[in-house]
DNA sequence: CGATTCTTTGAAAACAGTCAATCTGTGTGG
DNA sequence: CCACACAGATTGACTGTTTTCAAAGAATCG
């Protein structure tokens, strides 16, 4: 099970095998079956989350019980609620599997600890959240300039693998449309080609 | 003019004179007049940049002229163009002054070298970056999630001081709304409190 | 299959955008 | 110091997009 991270880990840096070792040595496995929560509203988390197999949504519920999906994470890819990892306080947020799932969890404090012993692993946790927040910046970029239409096609464009597997209503939860307006939208632009 | 730098720093960490002193040394010290660019469409962007006074927007033009804010950057505050800080791609963003600006630029490479010889610097940075990142989701739930009048509640709400200093028009583009629009949400909550 | 969930469609209403005109405040040059 | 110009903000009428609500049509799963 420890493979597909230590694959992950060697294809953007370097490790020794005493490296990997320290880090499967801390490494939490867990299944979720589609629907499944990983966090719930009020839970606090306190992981480092990276997905083996299958696909998240990251999102919160407002007054009237709407789901707005913040972002969507897939195998290779890392979830977790960062604002209630870095203040202890009870998230806001919900993390659940749109499909079944496997991922390693690994403990704040583990977590910690393996980047101040493994510098390159510290590096790569930097690159990744520098990733994170220029790809966020991009998505701030199309929620506040695109029409329906627009955020749509930007999606398939930039996500075409998830503009396969994941459910229209959620597509349109993400883009911040609603689900009738997407399926106008798709129809409309499939008429264009 | 290192002053406000040093000040911020040891307001969130400790570290010796010396390591002071290599920071200072590679400063580079610069204002801007109001409406002044600090980085233009095209530009590649090296600098990691520390704003001791005033106020700044980064923001992009669409293909029709309008310009979408992404983020404002005020005193004891960062801004940069990350993607193209990454990549050395040309940056496809605008930084402009919106009033008269003191900053310290430091290049990107003098900056990495400070990190690697400052653990503590190091740390530091990674902490300003997991804040920008959760900021940021918290600026994409607005921009999915909310009307014109929540957005605008909800920005005087968490900025304030922004809502005093930014004029209107901008304050629309950052919300992802016509002047207009805004316009009359201020005109409509007025009435109601 | 049958039940449930997801998607599509239609019609009406709400919301935000556009365009043009007016108003306000500020700063500048005569 | 005044008059004027200019930029920013407001207002009104209109248009267009998106949402809402309700119903019907696919698709999926046990």
């Amino acid at each position: 099970m420890f493979g597909p991270l230590k694959q992950y880990i060697s294809s953007k840096t370097t490790l020794t095998e005493a490296d990997y070792a320290r880090i499967e040595a801390v490494c939490i496995y867990k299944k979720l079956r589609k629907r499944q929560y990983l966090l719930q509203e009020g839970d606090v988390w306190k992981y480092n989350c990276f997905i083996v197999k299958g696909l998240l949504r990251f999102y919160n519920l407002d007054d009237n019980g709407k789901e707005n999906i913040i972002s969507f994470a897939r195998e290779d890819g890392w979830t977790g609620d960062r604002a209630s990892l870095l203040t202890g306080e009870p998230s806001k947020n919900n993390i659940d599997a749109i499909e079944d799932t496997e991922l390693i969890l690994i403990t704040k404090n583990n977590f910690d600890v393996l980047c101040r012993e493994i510098p390159a692993l510290n590096d790569l946790v930097n690159a990744i959240l520098n990733k994170s927040f220029i790809t966020s910046q991009s998505r701030i970029h199309a929620a506040i300039a695109f029409t329906a239409e627009q955020k749509y096609l930007d999606f398939i464009q930039k996500s075409p693998d998830l503009a396969m597997r994941v459910p229209q209503a959620m597509i349109a939860s993400y883009l911040g449309i609603t689900p009738e307006t997407l399926s106008r939208v798709r129809k409309e632009s499939a008429k264009k080609h």
